[in-house]
DNA sequence: TATCTTGTCGATACAGTGTATCGATCGCTG
DNA sequence: CAGCGATCGATACACTGTATCGACAAGATA
């Protein structure tokens, strides 16, 4: 009987180890291509078969290394971690590291597109994640204040949710304002009109009125006030 | 020649009106349709095939009353604004109406997990979308302090933030640590494991010492610092 | 009333997806 | 050199969104 039933290995990607020496490919390898593709034409634009194809394989030689697609996108998310890490390292005062943190991933996000995207699918707990994750909490933790570890990690929670949360606002902000000029141009007059009905006044207001920020400076505005936020918290507790 | 070529209809869904009378079919029935095989079986199980066979037609059919399967994504989104909108108006002074808009998108999210997952499609510009944020808009453009438009702006863009990243974040762990006992059982003891080299300490005292509240109270918490940085802009700009 | 037009319906088809199966092959070990 | 175990690739399956086009039914016109 050939190789037939590929053994439903246990462990999570990050324990396995790859296949042993004289392989072709290898995780790096194509977790590098998957990358490649997804920067240059969108996650949608990840398949199997095309991945397989920029390494000068098929499909299937891809289940060797990996499990699924999601352990494949897995990998992915985890390599942008690594990006992050590797720019340097979270610490100083508790105000600095949650600034840091917030612009690692912001950058992330601006440098790899469909990185949001993933954030709905599984928990991101790579090795690269959980580094970030812990630099983070231990700057916190190492600063006055935050005597409950409880309060380290409200804090890195706050944070995070309203980093992930302007992201998307911006990524869809992006979407709607610039590129796409298709999509733009047929929603553009229709928002229009819909403003025009009257029904919408504030509204109406806040799209002829305001003052539109940088993307960057909305992001930052907001993540001052998370800040002074938690700030105020941590003033109450003492 | 038949009626073959489906012409392009320009402008959006929402202007664009549904097919005339004798039509056993409708966009609410189809809507409708496709947001029990959502809630029931998620977003990934709502196909055109699927949500045409539970009204007794083909998929072609629906090409009649909606362009693209974007489009009923848009409408099925629109239509949980709706129940937002319909469980009473977004008012009172300002902190009150940033907690009911949060509350809001909390229990929507709560009632159609799905609902998250479609954020990064396309922007939510249906009409109760719309008239969603109108009225988180006008309630903070009525109370003192927010004399700037700006200013509104900027804290309804904050606090959406904050709900839907804290949202995503508590799907996140429900999937993780709860149902899908299956992927539960394979990442608890890597995470364990993990944990166990010492790589990640204060990771590890998180986990093992932290006191977990419930997601509602961590949501809560969150949010009140997130207002109460608001709330410090505004006396910082009064 | 008979014909023509118009628009809708459904079947079929296509390109693409993730992945299960399994025969062939290749490299290492004895 | 023989045997074997792992790996590889082709094939296949079920499923997706949607383009195409023939058949049909209702309304308008003569």
């Amino acid at each position: 009987m050939g190789g037939g039933t590929r053994p439903k290995r246990a462990g999570s990607v990050w324990e396995r180890p790859e296949p042993p020496r004289p392989a072709p490919l290898s995780r790096d390898r194509i977790v590098g291509a998957a990358l490649e593709i997804a920067d240059a034409d969108g996650l949608e634009a990840v398949s199997l078969r095309k991945v397989g194809a920029a390494l000068g394989a098929g499909p299937m030689r891809l289940y060797g290394y990996v499990e699924s697609k999601e352990e494949l996108l897995d990998l992915m998310v985890d390599t942008v971690y690594g990006e992050m890490v590797a720019a340097g390292a979270i610490g100083g005062p508790w105000k600095e590291a949650l600034r840091t943190l917030a612009a690692r991933l912001r950058a992330a996000a601006g440098a790899h597109p469909w990185f949001l995207g993933l954030l709905g699918g599984r928990p991101h707990q790579g090795p690269h994640a959980l580094e970030l994750l812990e630099q983070a909490l231990a700057a916190l933790r190492a600063s006055p204040g935050f005597g409950e570890i409880d309060a380290v990690l409200q804090a890195v929670r706050t944070v995070h949710a309203y980093v992930v949360g302007a992201l998307w606002s911006e990524a869809l902000e992006l979407r709607a304002g610039q590129s796409e000029s298709e999509w733009q141009a047929a929603q553009w007059p229709y928002l229009q009109r819909v403003l025009a009905t009257g029904r919408f006044p504030t509204l109406a207001e806040v799209v002829e009125r305001a003052t539109h920020p940088s993307s960057e400076e909305a992001f930052g505005r907001g993540l001052e006030m998370v800040i002074a936020g938690i700030e105020g918290g941590l003033a109450r507790a003492r």
